[in-house]
DNA sequence: ATGAAAGCGCTAACAA
DNA sequence: TTGTTAGCGCTTTCAT
């Protein structure tokens, strides 16, 4: 492997000009410019990041932090860790991904280490004794998710009154007012999007005159296989954010005799994937998750550049009609 | 951030000796082993590891590099990824992201910058220029899914054969004898696992007597659909490896009025959450997913601290039944 | 516009 | 057993 000095000689100058070009750092003559491309072409030089880091104080590594335990993912998850890494590769930035426990402790252990210049933190709870972590070691970080109170932190989310506004909209375009959300019992009491998305709920019914109907229930599908008579009792139309009960409700339907949507109006937030496997294809709101892990990378990169100061970022889930939804019966 | 300096200043030896105590490189007296632990502790010294990394020309760094491309991963994939991060972790190593294209280009790129000890190579296709580029470098690296001929390189993989054959046995038991095989069509036309379970397919047929019944359909839901017909005419048991179609088999059998064990017995190739949400619960053969992770990261670091040579591993997917197979009616 | 030289924080000969 | 010191490959003042 070659390296600066190599280069250098080559080119007949000093190993500084060698890293001004290569930096852009500071002004060099068109000629020797030329001269150090070249030389650097010839030779097949390829900087080395680390000595890099070492010597600039500034690493271009970020972390991505995500819960070690078995707390399942939404099934984003996939497109969201794999677009993050492409977003931090196209600002020239490696991603390392480091699964640390929820109370803080590995990552201030990891953040001593000195490898990364900031991190991602995902799944982020209302309270996250994480974040107390990354202030006091000084560290950038933007957040995927958000506390209780997020003033003045980096943060990108889903905007769930706007989302859970999507659906109702798009139900009662069709006439429906009674109107039932499920949710998915947690372990964590206090998970955002649920929590967030039981406020949107409760809060938009009021302002249109809608009676709440809230369920909250196993993600299992015989859970949600046992909603199914109350939810025909009840409602015309139900807003399922549980994917496993999701596919619960549909079978009981089925073996009750119940078809979709003519008796009841089902919008799953799922993946459009996912929702293609049920007959009829449900109609979902499905998370913007390879957006959030860009924009999260983005914002924190923005940060450690010092370019703009990334407004937060809240993006809806997308909506996408499938044949689960109807007009309701008179 | 103190640094070792400081340490060695405050336990009153050198840089050396701190570095020895660190590293168990090399004796230190009981005592001045203690003198340097206090110190550490006293100063919350942690060690840089990117300054550590230079110097001693092992990063601790480790790459796993994934497709770009929209090629959708398997379902286990999240798993996969946050589970080949543990394993890096807990060995003292740290887990990078790196998204190329699969002609090798940008892995020479990222390679040339002397970021990472190895690198764990997923989606290996039959014949995968990657590994050439791997190779010039010089850098160590282990596949997950592996080549046509991958005698002598360092992988793991799924065992394809010992899967088909423990969903023949399970349904040969049951008396089905024309059992079907469908798999999904592919972009990539030497698409391994696809590749290899049709071989092991057709040549335990072979050795059992039985008549193979192969498919390939594209993995879409009505795909699977308009495969019924021609399904429940000429087998009795399916076996499918494609999750979308599997969907579409099954709504099509509900449509056509037949029933799921008693008019045909069905084995999928996806995780049991996702089974689950079938009516009857599937009996899958679902992806040793965390299991390849972890294993693909361990195999390279084992190359890396020359420990032992490390066999090929080959996992079977694993077995999970369902209510979907039943015996074969008279 | 270019070069000389002092580090970045650590490891690892080599000496003592 | 411990210390001295020369790097690892690069960036970045500070001179020129």
């Amino acid at each position: 492997m070659p390296t600066v000095r190599d280069v250098a000689e080559r080119a007949g100058v000093s190993v500084a000009t060698v890293s001004f070009v290569l930096n852009g750092t500071k002004p060099v003559t068109p000629a020797t410019r030329q001269r150090v491309e070249s030389a650097v072409a010839e030779l097949g030089y390829r900087r080395n990041e680390l000595a890099r880091a070492l010597a600039s104080r500034r690493t271009r590594i970020v972390a991505l932090a995500h819960p070690t335990g078995e707390h399942r993912f939404g099934s984003s998850t996939p497109d969201f860790v794999t677009s993050a890494g492409r977003a931090a590769r196209s600002r020239g930035y490696h991603l390392v991904l480091w699964p640390v426990d929820t109370d803080g402790g590995e990552l201030r252990e990891l953040l001593g280490q000195g490898l990364v210049d900031g991190v991602v933190l995902m799944e982020v709870r209302m309270e996250d004794p994480r974040i107390g972590v990354l202030r006091t070691a000084g560290t950038p970080f933007a957040l995927i998710g958000r506390t209780a109170d997020p003033a003045g932190l980096v943060h990108v989310d889903i905007d769930f009154d706007r989302s859970v506004a999507i659906a109702l909209d798009h139900l009662q375009k069709l006439g429906h007012r009674d109107i039932a959300l499920v949710t998915a019992r947690s372990p964590l009491p206090d998970y955002g999007p649920k929590v967030r998305t039981r406020a949107a709920y409760e809060r938009l019914c009021a302002e249109r005159g809608l009676t709440p109907q809230l369920y909250d229930c196993d993600p299992t599908a015989p859970a949600g296989r046992a909603l199914v008579p109350e939810l025909v009792e009840r409602a015309t139309a139900v807003v399922l954010m549980n994917e496993y009960a999701t596919f619960g409700v549909l079978t009981g339907l089925a073996h009750a005799g119940y078809v979709v949507p003519r008796d009841l109006s089902v919008v799953a937030f799922m993946s459009p994937d996912m929702g293609a496997l049920a007959d009829p294809p449900l109609t979902v709101l499905h998370s913007p998750g390879p957006d959030l892990g860009r924009l999260g990378v983005e914002a924190l990169i923005d940060q450690l550049e010092g370019t703009a100061p990334t407004e937060p970022a809240l993006l809806p889930y997308v909506f996408e009609e499938g044949r689960s939804t109807a007009r309701v019966r008179a």
